[in-house]
DNA sequence: ATAAATATAGGAATGATTATCAATTTTATT
DNA sequence: AATAAAATTGATAATCATTCCTATATTTAT
C-alpha cells in the first residue's frame, strides 16, 4: 500500500466533488490553489496511482487529453461536439453487444469501450447546432475545439 | 481539389493493400522504401487529407497512436490486449444503442464510437491469456504494450 | 516554356504524458 | 521525541504523437 500524502488526498477530495470529468491540467490548476508548489508530474503520478488502485477511472474519448472520473461504477459517457463537455449517461449496460461482436469472430471478446456524442442540452438551447463552439469559455473542456471526436 | 502527388498516390496504394490498420509511423517506414526522402510530416499531411476527402478512415482506440483504415464503410474494430493488433469485426450496426443512450438524456445523441477488446485468435492459440504479450515482435502494433486499453 | 498554384522535405514547435533524481515527507523503530 | 528506512515530491528533462513552418521542388494551367 502506498504511503499517505496530502497532495494525493487533495486530488482525491477535489475529484470526489466534481461531475465534469476534469483533465490532469484542470486538476493541477485547482490543486495549485491549496498547494502552490505541487507539480504537474505529481498530479499525473497520483491520478495514475488512484486509477490503478481502482479509486477513480481514467477515461479517454477519441483525441484530446485523458479525463478522470471519481465514479468507478461502469457507465457510459456523452461528449458534446460543440463545447467539448463530458457528462455521464444514465443507461443500462450494453454487454449484449459483446455477444454480437463475438458471433462471427475467432478470438475472445472480453469487453468493449464506447461513448456517445452529439449536442448537449446547454448547447442546443443556446442554438449551437453547427460547430461554432466556444469551448475555451468553459471552465474546463480539456480541448481547444471539437477535434475528430467520432 | 488537391493536386496530384506521387507520395500521396503511394500512401493511397499502400493503405489499400493492408487490413491491419497501420499507424502513420508504419506507413512512413513502408513508403520510405519507395521514396527514401519522404518525410513523416508529408505522411501525416496526406493521411489527414485523405480522411477529409473520405477516401480513408482515421481510427482512434483508447491511448496509442491513431490508425488508418482504407475501408470507409462504417464497421467496428477489435483490439487484442495481448499483441495490440487491430482487426475488423463482421457485425451489423449498433445504432440502436443511440436510442438507449438518448432515453434519459436531455441533449441530442448524434452517434457513438465503440470498439471491442480481448484476445485475438492468434494469441489465444499461442496460449497468451495473461498480459505477457510480445507486441514489439509484430510488424506493427502501434503501441509498446497493452496500455489502458478499455 | 512559363507562371501560378500546390506539395514536399526537413526541422522546429506543440501538447500530453512519463521518467529521473535530489530533496522532503511519511512511517516505523528505538 | 529522535532516527533510520521507505516512499513521495518538485523540478526538470525526455519522449511520443502530431502539427506547423518555410524554402525548394513539383504539378497544373496558360
Amino acid at each position: 500500500m502506498p504511503n499517505y500524502s496530502r497532495q494525493r488526498e487533495s486530488i482525491r477530495n477535489f475529484l470526489a466533488g466534481r461531475r465534469d470529468h476534469p483533465t490532469a491540467e484542470t486538476i493541477y490548476q485547482n490543486i495549485r490553489q491549496e498547494y502552490p508548489s505541487i507539480s504537474l508530474g505529481t498530479v499525473y503520478r497520483n491520478l495514475t496511482l488512484l486509477s490503478e488502485l481502482g479509486e477513480i477511472q481514467k477515461i479517454s474519448a477519441g483525441s484530446g487529453p485523458e479525463r478522470f472520473d471519481p465514479n468507478t461504477a461502469p457507465h457510459y459517457h456523452f461528449i458534446c461536439t460543440h463545447c467539448g463537455g463530458v457528462s455521464d449517461l444514465k443507461m443500462g449496460s450494453l454487454d449484449h453487444i459483446n455477444i454480437l461482436a463475438g458471433q462471427d469472430f475467432d478470438g475472445e471478446i472480453a469487453g468493449h469501450s464506447a461513448y456517445f456524442y452529439g449536442t448537449c442540452a446547454g448547447c442546443r438551447s443556446a442554438g449551437r447546432t453547427m460547430t461554432e463552439d466556444r469551448a475555451a469559455d468553459r471552465t474546463d473542456t480539456g480541448q481547444r475545439g471539437p477535434k475528430s471526436i467520432p
